[in-house]
DNA sequence: AGGTATCGTTAGCTAAGCTAACGATCGCGG
DNA sequence: CCGCGATCGTTAGCTTAGCTAACGATACCT
């Protein structure tokens, strides 16, 4: 999935930092698919397929949630969820509790195990990315920091933009 | 899929730098996960799946394939990637060739109308990246290219160490 | 020419995605 | 207190996407 043409688009300054812009986000875009893509191969090691994995992660991270939210999350319907929910649990990785206030809802936490393999995975991905930044020199580490404070901050921004309310 | 702890690892100089890495690695991780997790929705407007958008792309800017090279390249089996295939070739995206030199190949190569489909799906992509970049300034944006730049070299050399030979 | 390897497809399974329809529960207006 | 619309998760039933095993066709090698 190589870098390929970019359009314009932007309504900034001078046509020639719209283009300048429109062209890094193209790079960046394909390096974070190059990126995960090849990340992924170590996740076999987890013996959980990507979406169980994806689904597992939100739920490590962000606490006990309910179905509902882990769908809205996953950017997939309810039904999908509900399997792919039942697929964890048999793999004992995570548990479903009522919900005393609503019994409509089912919230969804991790167990120990389910937070083990999760983390396992996860330092298998990081530690193939860490092992290819050791390249770099102490000055090439401040810059590519920096570089990514300004990432993180602009997808928190186009997060927040996108997410619907709730 | 929030930003959680991280593993230390690595055999680099000080233990201080080797813990700054990986957490420098568990930040670009996450961000390259939400940052495509938050694409994905523009994906819709294409009417395609992602497996067959992610095919298409490869094909569009990888030339004419066989099906086995598409196949390694999306880490799916050949069975997989036939269907796949069959289904944007009944779309018009794609069209088989034979190949005259070995008769067991097909190459596969994308028709006009799926340039045009994958550059309008490309390209809602940048812009929406693209306009969340324009809050930043000029010191900002040169900032961001040399990190980018960085980010771009280490996938690729990640890529290289893991890429089997062929 | 004959055996072996390679390529893509077929067959048949499970998992993952969807919509439509349902049962259970909540909350609210009467 | 009782019905009634709204919300939540599940069930049913479909398509697509993933896999392995097995095959047919072609190429290569001796």
């Amino acid at each position: 999935m190589p870098t390929g043409g970019v359009a314009s688009g932007g309504s900034h300054s001078s046509p020639q930092l719209a283009l300048d812009v429109a062209s890094l986000a193209d790079q960046l875009h394909s390096a974070a698919i190059h990126l995960l893509r090849t990340l992924r191969k170590e996740d076999d090691a987890s013996g959980l397929s990507a979406p169980r994995l994806s689904a597992l992660s939100v739920v490590v991270f962000g606490g006990p949630v309910t179905l509902g939210q882990l769908a809205r999350a996953e950017q997939v319907r309810p039904p999908t969820m509900t399997r792919i929910v039942t697929g964890l649990e048999k793999a004992g990785l995570v548990r479903k509790m009522g919900v005393a206030r609503d019994h409509r809802l089912t919230k969804i936490e991790a167990t120990a195990r389910g937070q083990r393999v999760l983390a396992e995975g996860r330092a298998r991905r990081v530690r193939m990315l860490a092992s290819s930044m050791e390249a770099l020199d102490k000055s090439e580490l401040a810059e590519l920091r920096r570089g990514i404070q300004l990432f993180s901050e602009i997808v928190a921004t186009m997060r927040a933009k996108s997410v619907s309310p709730q």
